[in-house]
DNA sequence: CCAGACGTTGTT
DNA sequence: GTCTGG
DNA sequence: CCAGACGTTGTT
DNA sequence: GTCTGG
């Protein structure tokens, strides 16, 4: 699971990182630690315009759906069953880059979770990077009020990951720079496998080597 | 056949 | 809109 | 986590 | 006893 991110970079750093312009910067509220269940709106770049980074809502509303309710529980989406639940089945082409900078991880340190340690997770050879997602538009039926949201993809945990998020042993798909625009035009489906050579960085920080 | 779900795995 | 569980 | 189900066909 | 839905 991946419910929680980090985005403090600015405007022109991700620009650059990325090789596109920002739509609606003024817009864009950087922060060390997203809460994906507040339906922040974060950068990415979909696959219908590589050229701009959007600020889009975390938690995917399908067209059909009556109201926000169901975005509570699409923050992430399973990529081994996108194609076929009711709520992706139909947008596995709409993909999209969820540009990050970390993420977060609560590791249980007991039986219950009753106490936890918090881990941000990087990479060691950028600072920004891509977690592979699904879009899509909706309008609320009443308000007419158009929502621009995302999903993150998720995948089995590897080694690494397996010791952070000991429960439920999932990660999000974490994409190499390389992996970026081959992600966006559909040419893979599954990212190549994360290494697993890791650097610790303080006590609650793990760096992932690509 | 039709009503109801449609999603993921924490409330940090 | 489409699938599914009763 | 725990209460409650644990089965089938056709919609008559 | 084991699975599942809430």
């Amino acid at each position: 699971m991946c419910f929680h991110t980090k985005q403090s970079s600015d405007v022109k750093k991700l620009e650059r990182r990325f090789h596109a312009r920002m739509l609606n910067e003024k817009e864009y509220l950087p922060n060390e630690h997203y809460n994906g269940f507040k339906h922040p709106r974060t950068p990415v770049i979909t696959n219908v315009d590589e050229s701009h980074i959007r600020l889009f809502e975390w938690g995917l509303i399908p067209s059909w759906s009556k109201n926000e309710e169901i975005q509570k529980s699409t923050l992430n989406a399973k990529i081994e069953t996108i194609a076929e639940v009711a709520s992706f089945k139909n947008i596995v082409t709409q993909r999209c880059l969820v540009l990050v900078s970390g993420f977060y991880e609560w590791q249980w340190l007991d039986g219950k979770g009753k106490n936890k340690q918090q881990y941000l997770i990087t990479l060691n050879n950028t600072d920004d990077f891509a977690l592979g997602g699904l879009y899509n538009q909706w309008e609320h039926p009443v308000s007419k009020e158009v929502h621009h949201t995302y999903t993150i993809l998720t995948q089995p945990a590897n080694e690494l990951m397996s010791t952070i998020h000991n429960t439920k042993k999932r990660m999000p798909l974490i994409l190499n720079v390389d992996e970026e625009r081959d992600w966006l035009q559909g040419k893979i489906t599954i990212p190549s496998e994360v290494k697993l050579d890791t650097k610790k960085v303080g006590d609650n920080q793990v760096q992932m080597l690509f």
